[in-house]
RNA sequence: GCGCAGGUGGCGGAGCGGUCAAUCGCAUGUGACUGUAAAUCACACGCCCUAGUGGCUACGGGGGUUCGAAUCCCUCCCUGCGCA
């Protein structure tokens, strides 16, 4: 099991390092989302110029894509990708949600507006008119049940359940693995996630039977994190806390759904019955202003696809605010992405117009590019953040534009 | 000079009598992206405004036919290819 060293702490903030089988992890940190074994349009080379810190993969994906037989094969996700950080895999509990209520309700695990719903049966719905409402389709592609998921995926099906889940995380033999969850829409009311955090906890008991049973001897050294759900909801993120904290787990994620606004209440109360020494995850949340909030509750992990994607998308993260490169007034930029930053692309002297011409005419590379550029700010940004010792006002400061959601 | 083929919004390129301010693509603009349905998506893109089944000006210029023309006819100008 991972083993977890705080080392330094103030307030609830505090720096440690998380030992696995393939190296250190200093904390607070993020993991990098690499869905199907690696960055996606990454080869070999591009993994080698990111100098990752940790990666992030995915049990649905490599399952639905047919690649865990081949890593199982080859002796583990590491022999099979190449990689050398140390990797966690999620169970595939996201996908429940995305794939079922995300597409159903249209809408991301963190919400915008809270105001623009009210109670109702089952969802919280949007105010402006039943309408809406009807076009809440039976366009979800999964089915949940006590035993597991059931998942219509390229017109077929596939089934995960805990002890499936986790035993596909042994055979892909990452350093940290997960509990198989459901993760909730932000939509869904206090009723229905209350079904569905207790259905998750009795999940999490299997998952914890099946982790043990017949543990192989070369992946003793896996480490199971298990997660805490419950919404919006007070009553329910505290007793899943304190439930899913009372559990032999190596460490801790706080999964599920958030109002924007609700970040850090709701953190808290998915805080307070975990215990201090574990390691906590807070599952799928990258964005600064809320990686603050994290860090200032006592979050160590994060893991996001904001780096990535928005770099793809053409968002590039420099200190001063977000840039959308793609914008005209770079094509004559010729100043630096940023000239403080250590990445391969800036260490390189590709200047923001070049960035943008790869950009719109050699695609590919202008995407990978960016990528590493935003993966080096997300470095940098948790090495400042660990280097505050908690003091974060001048971080704030520099960072203000994230925080004051500009840009 | 003759013979073809063409001239449409920032560009490319549809439309070939009415439902056309004009399909579509590009460019541009704005916005989104939080355990990757995302190398993606949404919206805008002639001008004016009280922003609408609103007004105005428009498919090279001019004239004509028609209830009605980007679409048909005449004429002029321009471009490409072929022939002299």
């Amino acid at each position: 099991m991972a083993e977890f060293e705080i080392k330094n702490s103030r307030g609830k903030f505090r720096t440690g390092v998380l030992k696995t089988p393939h190296g250190k992890i200093e904390t607070p940190n993020l993991a990098i989302v690499a869905t199907n074994g690696g960055i996606k349009l990454f080869d070999k080379t591009d993994h080698r110029k990111a100098k990752l810190e940790l990666t992030i993969s995915n049990t649905f994906h490599l399952f639905v894509n047919k690649k865990i037989p081949e890593i199982k094969k080859v002796g583990g996700i590491h022999k099979w990708n190449g990689l050398k950080n140390p990797i966690m895999t999620d169970s595939g509990g996201f996908q429940v949600f995305s794939l079922g209520w995300g597409k159903t309700h249209g809408t991301g695990k963190v919400l915008e507006n809270e105001k623009l719903f009210h109670q109702s049966k089952e969802v919280r719905l949007p105010k402006f008119g039943k309408e809406q409402i009807s076009s809440l389709t039976l366009n979800s592609q999964v089915k949940i049940s006590e035993n597991g998921v059931v998942f219509e995926y390229s017109d077929k099906k596939y089934e995960l359940t805990p002890e499936k889940s986790i035993r596909l995380q042994k055979d892909i033999g990452a350093d940290i693995i997960f509990a198989f969850d459901e993760c909730t829409s932000p939509l869904h009311n206090h009723a229905y996630n209350k079904k569905a955090v207790e259905r998750t906890h009795r999940w999490a008991v299997r998952c914890l039977k099946e982790f043990k049973r017949a543990q192989s001897s070369a992946l003793n050294a896996q480490s199971l994190f298990g997660i805490v759900q419950g919404g919006i909801y007070r009553d329910l993120r505290e007793k899943s806390s304190k439930f899913i904290g009372s559990l032999p787990f190596g460490g801790f994620g706080i999964g599920g759904s958030f109002g924007e606004k609700q970040m850090r209440e709701v953190l808290g109360w998915a805080l307070s019955g975990l215990p201090n020494h574990m390691p906590r995850h807070l599952l799928g949340i990258g964005k600064l202003s809320d990686i603050f909030i994290g860090v200032k509750q006592g979050i160590d992990l994060f893991d996001c696809v904001i780096p990535t994607r928005e770099a793809r998308h053409g968002r590039i993260y420099v200190p001063s605010g977000k840039i959308d490169i793609g914008k005209e007034i770079f094509s004559k930029d010729k100043k630096l992405i940023d000239k403080n930053c250590d990445c391969w692309v800036c260490k390189n002297k590709i200047k923001r117009c070049e960035l943008r011409e790869y950009l719109k005419n050699d695609k590919l590379k202008g995407q990978k590019l960016a990528m590493l550029h935003n993966i080096e700010f997300y470095k940098n940004l948790f090495a400042e953040i660990r280097g505050s010792a908690g003091k974060m006002d001048k971080l704030e400061k520099k960072y203000y534009n994230y925080l004051k959601g500009r840009n």
